[in-house]
DNA sequence: ATGTGATGTGGGAACGGTCCCACAAAGAGG
DNA sequence: CCTCTTTGTGGGACCGTTCCCACATCACAT
């Protein structure tokens, strides 16, 4: 008896005394079931230790209560990725909280394997991280299963997907850098394909143009309206330092955006960086700019004294670094919860919605960055 | 036509023109079926987009090919989790070549809500991974489902577990110190309950006492042969610093053992080990290494030049550091690996299982101790 | 007494597969 | 030509639930 794995709801309404119809009622809670019936069908329950089977249920309801949840990536498999991690460990409470349970894994983007599993109607539905190409994603169209993408690069009207503002975020941090009086900017971007890096990239380097443009309209001004004039002017402008036009911007393109490809880059164009006149180096996310931070470091550059180094996704990681990591935020809880919580309408049938959703970054300014950062971080690492 | 979500294979074997008990063998690849029947068969198929339903198959075989993992935590939510990510990133490797797919939960060790989930027949076995208390473990125990332990704090000898030996770890870290000369040392210590953090602390104290008689031992039958002796010597108990006796040591305990505990740590305790003649800090886990690194490194301690840290895990994150922390290595790709292949087995109902297994560690030299370390990492953190 | 409605309970089809078994057709050996 | 096997196909039970519907019982009003 012991050996029996489980036991059916026939065999526990064999026990109770009662037909299986019966036994369903008291077990999902669903129609009558009078209070002596009821206490006898529980205490036998009790007593085999019963459980539904959610794998029967799961069939005549047409409904698993588990969400697929695929991270792309290229090389390594990574759930273990600082920001990714984070997003999924969001979603994995969001789920909880919603009575879903997570299938997770983690896939190269070419191969269609894991997606053929999740559609084997394991899954309600999907959500995707990352960097996925089109393929994938017409393929997901095939077949109707709810889907929603999250931080990923396509463009495709149809994708329900969720981003964070990376065009503001890259803006917020030109501000940010320029703002501090950095005039010399070496900036680290990682692969122009990712949607996220190429936003950042264009973002910053917009505002740095139209924040030059800006100092030289003042400065026109100033000379216009003659010396000690009392015409309207920037108050950031009148220190020398502040007035001075952007020196020098120079774009270096890592082909990979890890750690190791911020450490290549930086030991490759240390040269050139050196001589270079830079005071700020931007890189497009957080693993780059501790990479080539660390290259500095190591050749005895101080951060901030002589180089600002600013990241971008606020990874756990970068806070606890010595110097700690001026980043630009990516809301990883509001992407979490907010595609499982959209996702669950989807499956519920609802059409109404939201077909793009952008999360706004803030600039979370630290130690490695010239002003008042403070050097905290956020707590992670309990074993 | 196209709003049916999938097709049963009833309706594949009708446009097929076979029955469903053809369509099954030539889907499932089970069984004879004539080459022009075959081909109907997955023509139709192809027609129809058919996937086979993984939950009836499930239903009638007894089996779901999936597996669920459990990390448990203590406050945070945590795959990102330095240590356990990668070791969630082995598991899913694993499972995907075994052909299993993985329900991760995470969950604080009191609640044995996710359990009951995983219990309803959603999975074929489950790991259980981190701390987690008797009762969990008595309440698992009664469902007989297979399931493993992973880097656990039981001693239960029922249970099947694998651990990374950490007691001979704690003694490699010692000795690794000691042979660089180090004879004041501090160690932080993580949360004693846990099996990781008590092993790794009573491995080091022990190595270091023996040693200590070990140096004694020498320097007595160095004094007895007499000077100018040609008697057997350590070698480096030849240099003055080897040779005198271990100073002072002192543990300092943590509650937790975060980042955020590391730092906290040392903070409360930094006159007590700036004046305490300590030229070397080890700590249970390296987050605590690094949490308490930080605070010296912002006080303008010097490491290793003044002090040398190690830690232990060897996490991705301690070697993107700067100075690169010197650690232990946990074989978290063995610890994955095997663990689903093991779990693989006691599915398949074979008893021959190892009841433990010990995982052996080495020692990981780096910069944040003196030494000939290197300074690479390996690689995360791609976008 | 009898219809009527509320209140519980049981029977059985359905979900979408697998697989055992029956059976038809075709080829081989007497 | 008739059995006997081989080979391919179909019928249908079964897995463990849910849920619709039928039906039994009983109180109450007619």
């Amino acid at each position: 008896m012991d050996t029996k794995l489980s036991y059916s709801l026939r065999e526990l309404a064999q026990l109770a005394g009662v037909s299986k119809s019966t036994a369903s009622r008291v077990i999902s809670g669903n129609g009558y079931a009078s209070p002596d019936v009821r206490e006898r069908v529980l205490k036998a329950a009790e007593e085999l230790r019963y459980k539904p089977n959610a794998v029967a249920r799961a069939m005549v309801a047409k409904r698993t209560y588990n969400i697929g949840v695929i991270v792309f990536r290229d090389k390594l498999p990574i759930v273990s990725h600082t920001l990714y991690g984070k997003i999924v460990d969001e979603i994995l409470m969001a789920a909880e909280n919603l009575g879903y349970s997570i299938f997770l894994k983690t896939d190269r983007e070419m191969s269609l394997r894991s997606m053929d599993y999740m559609l084997e109607q394991r899954v309600d539905g999907l959500i995707l991280i990352s960097r996925l190409r089109k393929n994938v994603i017409d393929y997901v169209k095939k077949f109707n299963i709810p889907y929603i993408m999250v931080n990923g690069s396509t463009e495709d009207p149809d994708v329900v997907h969720l981003v964070s503002n990376d065009e503001a975020g890259g803006e917020r941090a030109a501000e940010h850098l320029y703002d501090q009086g950095h005039r010399g900017f070496f900036i680290v971007a990682g692969p122009v394909e990712h949607r996220s890096h190429s936003l950042r990239l264009s973002g910053f380097l917009n505002k740095l143009g139209r924040l030059d443009d800006r100092k030289r309209t003042i400065a026109e001004e100033d000379r216009q309206s003659g010396q000690g004039s009392d015409g309207i002017v920037d108050e950031t402008s009148t220190k020398a330092e502040d007035a001075s036009r952007i020196s020098i911007v120079t774009v270096a393109e890592s082909p990979d955006s890890g750690f190791d490809s911020g450490v290549r880059l930086m030991e490759e164009r240390y040269e050139e960086f050196r001589s270079g006149g830079y005071t700020a180096l931007f890189a497009t996310n957080d693993m780059l700019a501790l990479g080539a931070m660390k290259v500095l470091l190591e050749n005895g550059v101080h951060v901030p004294e002589d180089v600002s180094v600013m990241g971008y996704d606020n990874t756990d990681l970068g806070g606890m670094y010595h110097p700690a990591l001026t980043t630009v935020s990516v809301d990883a809880a509001g992407l979490g919860r907010d595609a499982v919580a959209i996702l669950d309408r989807m499956i519920g049938g609802q059409e109404n919605v939201p077909r793009l959703i952008e999360y706004e970054s803030e600039v979370i300014a630290r130690r490695s960055t010239r002003g008042e950062g403070n050097g905290t971080c956020s707590g992670i690492g309990n074993t």
